[in-house]
DNA sequence: AAATCGGGCAACCGCGCGCAG
DNA sequence: CCTGCGCGCGGTTGCCCGATT
């Protein structure tokens, strides 16, 4: 059924028909608002869909598992045309599949160069080194082992070594000893609520609160070599994100990656300690993001950490603090990834804080 | 032998962002 | 300026298959 109306723009008026998913144009071109545009007599100066084709008709594509015949067009297709516009390689490879499930097979398992064998002990040790780094930042940490898909390492993490590290007593996500987490959570438990004038504070965030006691450190308050582990985590963030690809083509893009890092710090217990002294205009948004818990991107990293507070730390506004931190940052990014991940990794500083500590080398991942 | 359970993994889903039209 | 797709990403689902009862 189209259902026409007609918009008047500042040239002419676009007469669009809109039509339902499953009307009689559906298949034909897909979802979406297909429009006339209209010159000032009425006559008609083009037709089409406002934006971008559908990549696909969703109602006739096929879904589930790969049949040998499937990859075998889409290999032929991607070894002799590249891998340009996923949109269009199902209709010319002659699959009737959606491009975003060509994509995916393609990324995940056609790929030349891929690894299918199982993960080797170096593999492992390193994996878990840079999940303790960076989270489940799974594209980022496959960056890292060549041959190996994100989906591979996450579905790896997931069956096997977040299991392993619960049975060597590590918690997976925070990457500290359970027990620890444990005496944690009994000493935030004991702890006298905030005062009733600071009602309109988050409870979780006692540091919004003068009256409150200051926030017990999951580490001692002069613990150095932690807080310059983190700076560290900061930077391998910043570099990482700037050195994936396409990620360098928007700077909106970059902001946001950090926002996600400040994110990433929130949720680690030992941002505390940094936010002890937070700029007056993050502690609003850091009781809001607090009070609602954490983001849904973020909560695959650290959760754990019980203490947090949004925008604190690096990769914030504020001016004084982000001159700082761009200018050791500068003098970092001359540096290779690769080669600042491999320093990190065999700098005793930094194991402490990703690494758990002396946990990591009893459990045999040490650094 | 059949039923059930659980692990592993491929694939799908949904979101954010950029960009084309 | 607005809409909606492309792409990349992380989270989740569900199928397959071997082990166990």
């Amino acid at each position: 059924m189209l259902l026409p109306c007609v918009h008047f723009s500042r040239f002419s008026p676009y007469m669009y028909y809109h039509y339902h998913p499953r009307s009689d144009l559906a298949g034909q071109g897909g979802t979406g608002v297909w429009c006339l545009v209209l010159d000032r007599k009425g006559e008609e100066t083009r037709r089409g869909s406002m934006g971008r084709p559908p990549c696909c008709d969703k109602a006739n594509v096929k879904k589930g598992l790969w049949t040998p015949e499937e990859d075998a067009k889409l290999l032929a297709y991607t070894s002799n045309h590249g891998t340009g516009n996923w949109t269009s390689v199902p209709q010319r490879a002659g699959l009737k599949r959606c491009g975003k499930s060509c994509r995916l097979r393609y990324t995940n398992y056609l790929r030349p160069n891929l690894k299918h064998e199982s993960f080797t002990q170096e593999e492992e040790e390193l994996i878990v080194t840079l999940h303790a780094m960076l989270g489940s930042r799974w594209s980022l940490i496959a960056n890292q082992l060549p041959g190996r898909t994100d989906n591979d390492v996450k579905n790896y993490w997931n069956t096997k070594l977040s299991k392993k590290l619960r049975q060597r007593g590590i918690d997976p996500l925070t990457h500290r000893p359970i027990a620890d987490l444990m005496q944690s959570i009994g000493t935030l438990a004991i702890r006298p609520p905030p005062a009733a004038a600071a009602s309109s504070s988050s409870p979780y965030f006692p540091i919004n609160n003068p009256a409150a006691p200051p926030p017990l450190p999951l580490l001692q308050d002069d613990d150095v070599s932690y807080h310059a582990a983190l700076q560290q985590k900061q930077e391998v963030i910043t570099l990482l994100d700037a050195d994936a690809p396409g990620a360098a083509a928007s700077p909106d893009h970059h902001h946001h990656q950090q926002l996600k890092w400040s994110d990433f710090l929130a949720d680690d217990a030992a941002a505390a300690l940094e936010a002890a002294a937070p700029p007056a205009q993050f502690q609003e948004a850091a009781a809001v993001a607090g009070g609602g818990g954490l983001s849904a991107r973020a909560c695959g990293g650290d959760i754990g950490g019980g203490v947090g507070i949004g925008g604190g730390g690096a990769g914030d506004d504020g001016a004084a603090s982000s001159a700082f931190i761009d200018a050791m940052l500068d003098s970092d990014r001359k540096m290779g990834v690769d080669q600042l991940i491999a320093e990190l990794l065999a700098d005793p500083a930094y194991c402490y804080g990703a690494c758990c500590g002396s946990s990591s080398s009893e459990m045999g991942w040490g650094c």
